[in-house]
DNA sequence: TTGTAAGCGTTATCAA
DNA sequence: TTGATAACGCTTACAA
């Protein structure tokens, strides 16, 4: 256990100097003797010296701290963001935090404060919402922030996404390339704005190829392997608003919810994409290697990361960046989850 | 943009009495007037005030942060250990710093030292060796720390962990029992404390069997697909000090591993359990749903996640509470992809 | 019931 | 070339 707090002072008190001078020494200011500054440097370093970043943060408004606010800590989709973003941060020298929303925006709102208190730098939040108080607080504290998977209302924040409507029209017209027509969307939980882009790309392709939208073939839940399979579950025992028997292919909001229809078909002996074709969205590492492997809309999650990060960190260190909004395409990968249909 | 960040020194400006008046009525100081109280509370309610943890900290020595150090920030494995992590965290008012060490021990003492630098109350630790000078440092520090996923040397830390020996006996144990006796080993970094111990369970089992260890049946690799990809290329193309029909099982230390393997089956078209069985180590989400799903001997990771932030937590607030070491246990879970050898 | 003052470990300005 | 001092925002005696 240590007794005593290596700082500043105690190095000074050893040294026999000033603990000013001390400060300065280990910054290198030009003003110090060389040899003092190296005879200080020694016994910090004999020490452990290690500058207390809070007590830094408070005088300087520095923390080399940024926060990263998620939706799923869990999911692989997120993972492999702030895996990028992580990697970037380390070599830059900057700490990373990150919490988990859970796609709750009271969550969210908490976390944000706690991240402002903790005193970061800036902020890269994949919001529950588009337009919410918690993008005003945001804003109004002043914090740097970049936005990835949706685009804030406000224009006048940072912020990288993939077009999601776009990445249904690919999900949908290849199915509809298929030859299928009744089309299941399992969506993500109806606030979420990238629930509402895709379900919009959905509507929009259908219409485009003159099928009539069914409301009742859209399931909004949460992304959950097991909510999923319950809610397949539901749909074969004539306990929801649609049947079984009333749609041929299975498009989806993302991969974790397309694993959910596998899990669903293990249990319920339904062959896929026999019975279902399956379509996911982001393009998971495992999906290649399911069973059948998932074709699935790719979402580019490193390069979501590596934007994010480099425009959060641009901004902090230069006084006056522009505000950028990028947009990353999608991409289908097809592989075997969905069938070709006999014209009837 | 704020113009004057909103401190209890401003907030007692707003209403007119001292700033340490503020500061004990936002802490409900019975000593202050419950009229003034409210008073204060409101007006620090309508400037979204909002408590500097910096200064917090630097103060009273509580951050109420911890940080999480972790091998592969990406890894399923670890993702389901830090999702449970970061719910306790969150429940109990703390927040969680993440860093990653990839594997390497110098990383590992860097993180280590951003966190402490940063004031973090106590460390989650999957460390990169059991006896290293990074553990002296936590230790010489007086850090409160949790190891997962190992047992550090001295035994006066806390941690939690899965018998690794008992893991590869029970993964080795099933090919044997299905008739295998040619089982390579692919292994993580040889360095690595885990890899180390599921070796001697490798070797113990074959052992017990009366199986002779031929050590070119072991290799070592980092635990990522395309690399392993890479080895079993390697041996199938007959560069590699083991031939590609010198074994009939391929046991992993880890299923991000065995993904490897699946991997490579993919691109050089062997079959699976057609060619070589496989056991995973892990049991990760995705293992479920693999073709073909992968046998593989599950580590309780939501649990590691639990226990270790619950030690951590119960020994930053309580004065004196005991070491612990919690050994947790692997479960075998037989799936599809080890396939019964004829006996010749 | 409220106010004053010292101190946490830095940085930064100014004086010696 | 070095030292003294104030300030960052907060907590916590202690004084009023």
């Amino acid at each position: 256990m240590k007794q005593q707090n290596v700082t500043i002072k105690f190095i000074a008190q050893k040294a026999g100097v000033s603990f000013s001078t001390v400060a300065k020494a280990l910054h290198d200011d030009p003003a110090i003797n060389s040899a003092t500054r190296e005879r200080i440097k020694a016994i910090a370093a004999l020490y452990n010296y290690r500058p207390n970043i809070l007590a830094k943060g408070l005088r300087s408004r520095r923390t080399h701290t940024i926060g990263v606010i998620l939706n799923d800590l869990q999911s692989p989709f997120y993972s492999e963001i702030y895996k990028a973003i992580g990697d970037v941060l380390h070599k830059k020298g900057y700490t990373m935090f990150l919490a988990d929303s859970k796609y709750d925006e009271q969550l969210e709102k908490k976390n944000i404060s706690t991240m402002i208190s903790q005193g970061v730098e800036g902020l890269i939040v994949s919001s529950v919402s588009e337009e919410s108080e918690n993008i005003e607080l945001l804003v109004n504290e002043g914090v740097k922030t970049v936005f990835i998977d949706n685009r804030p209302a406000r224009n006048d924040i940072c912020c990288v996404y993939v077009d999601h409507e776009a990445a249904a029209a690919q999900a949908v017209g290849h199915v509809i390339a298929a030859g299928h027509r009744d089309i299941l969307l399992l969506n993500g939980p109806e606030h979420l704005p990238s629930s509402q882009r895709f379900k919009r790309g959905y509507i929009e392709t259908l219409a485009s190829f003159g099928i009539p939208y069914r409301p009742n073939l859209v399931k909004h839940n949460l992304i959950d392997i097991k909510i999923t399979a319950q809610q397949i579950e539901r749909i074969l025992e004539g306990k929801d608003t649609v049947r079984g028997d009333e749609f041929t292919a299975i498009v989806t909001l993302s991969d974790v919810i397309a694993i959910g229809v596998y899990e669903a078909a293990l249990t319920h002996h339904f062959s896929i994409p026999g019975t279902y074709s399956v379509v996911g969205y982001d393009n998971i590492l495992a999906t290649k290697y399911l069973s059948p492997p998932l074709t699935t809309v790719n979402q580019p999650k490193e390069q979501t990361g590596l934007y994010a990060i480099n425009m959060l960190l641009d901004s902090i260190e230069k006084p006056e960046s522009e505000m950028v909004q990028i947009i990353l395409t999608p991409e289908l990968k097809v592989r075997s989850s969905v069938r070709p249909l006999e014209k009837t």
